[in-house]
DNA sequence: TAGTGCATGTAATGCGTTACATGATTTC
DNA sequence: GAAATCATGTAACGCATTACATGCACTA
């Protein structure tokens, strides 16, 4: 039964509620996808092999002339999703372009190695100001949903804060020296 | 010039002293590694693609009769590097499996939910214990280097104490319904 | 002398993104 | 009636990992 990385995702949100294709593709473009994202060419291929494995069970329920398959999760799949959150955990793995920056940033004069960590304090703001603007959407998400959520927002205002921190100490250092 | 994510890797350590393909893999083993990988797979390739390019000089330095090409930033590549650090940035993106577990936790029962975020602050603190270990081995890097090893202190220090602050939370909150 | 580390390299494989193809429906 | 959106799907491509192949040198 093999399975690649999305599909917990397509398990995970089919247990919520019933999905198309496209659906999934839509609901992850505006939540998961900040930390986990998908693209067509993995889901339509993964439904089909999930179905196979019954996992899942797609219906069509066109939309007038226009077909649409819907998802949904069997208890099979169910099982396996809750195998999947309780299994071994991998470790994590981060991919931080700005960190590979600040590396290598001894190469640099020290005022423009300083820019890159104030360029790296304004990425968390800006994102910050997304995921806020997501979190003042009227609705609440599901607990743990939400509790993610939460989780970028406070990670966004604690990395600012380490770059304004760290920004303070190497300058206050060269004015010493 | 094609470019590959190993790129700035190669020339950023390059800038610091001459390497070989091998010493490459080894000090990205036990540094970069944390948030950028790198296999041989990529590096040997590269390392010819560079130097084809005029970024880096090959010369060979053999142990012996063992075989070994050491490799040298020239001024080229010396602004390469430089043009990239400065360049535009292009958006972090995480991938985090802990906490896309988590984002489906509602499937699980309260308790079971909870060990997720348990387990989750366990992970920082293993990885917390990692760090540690390097940061203690006697002398000091760069500035910068030394940099992005507290920053990764600092953010499993952060990660665990939040994980401990929601679990608090939601346990409250259970026993308050 | 067997095992580990140094050293270079490639081929197969896996996986995910991008781009494209097709067509219906809604909206302006 | 043009553009955007709904909807499904695939082929090509790029890139990185894994596994393997080769051989020297040191050390237990």
């Amino acid at each position: 039964m093999p399975s690649t990385t999305i599909t917990p995702v397509i398990l995970g949100l089919l247990a919520k509620r019933p999905l198309s294709g496209y659906d999934i593709k839509a609901v992850v473009d505006r939540s998961t996808r900040f930390f986990w994202a998908a693209s067509y060419g993995q889901i339509y291929p993964e439904l089909r092999r999930l179905e196979a494995d019954g996992l899942i069970e797609g219906e069509e329920v066109p939309n007038g002339e226009r077909r649409r398959r819907v998802y949904t999760l069997t208890s099979a799949g169910h099982e396996a999703l809750i195998e999947w959150l309780l299994g071994p955990t991998v470790t994590i793995e981060l991919r931080d372009e700005s960190l590979l920056r600040l590396f290598f940033a001894d190469a640099l004069p020290k005022e423009q190695a300083l820019m890159l960590l104030e360029w790296r304090r304004r990425g968390h703001e800006q994102y910050l100001e997304l995921l806020r603007a997501i979190d003042a959407r009227p609705g609440r998400d599901t607990q743990f949903v939400d509790l993610v959520l939460r989780w970028g927002i406070a990670y966004n205002e604690w990395g600012a804060q380490w770059c304004r921190q760290e920004l303070n100490r190497l300058r206050d250092e060269t004015k010493a020296a």
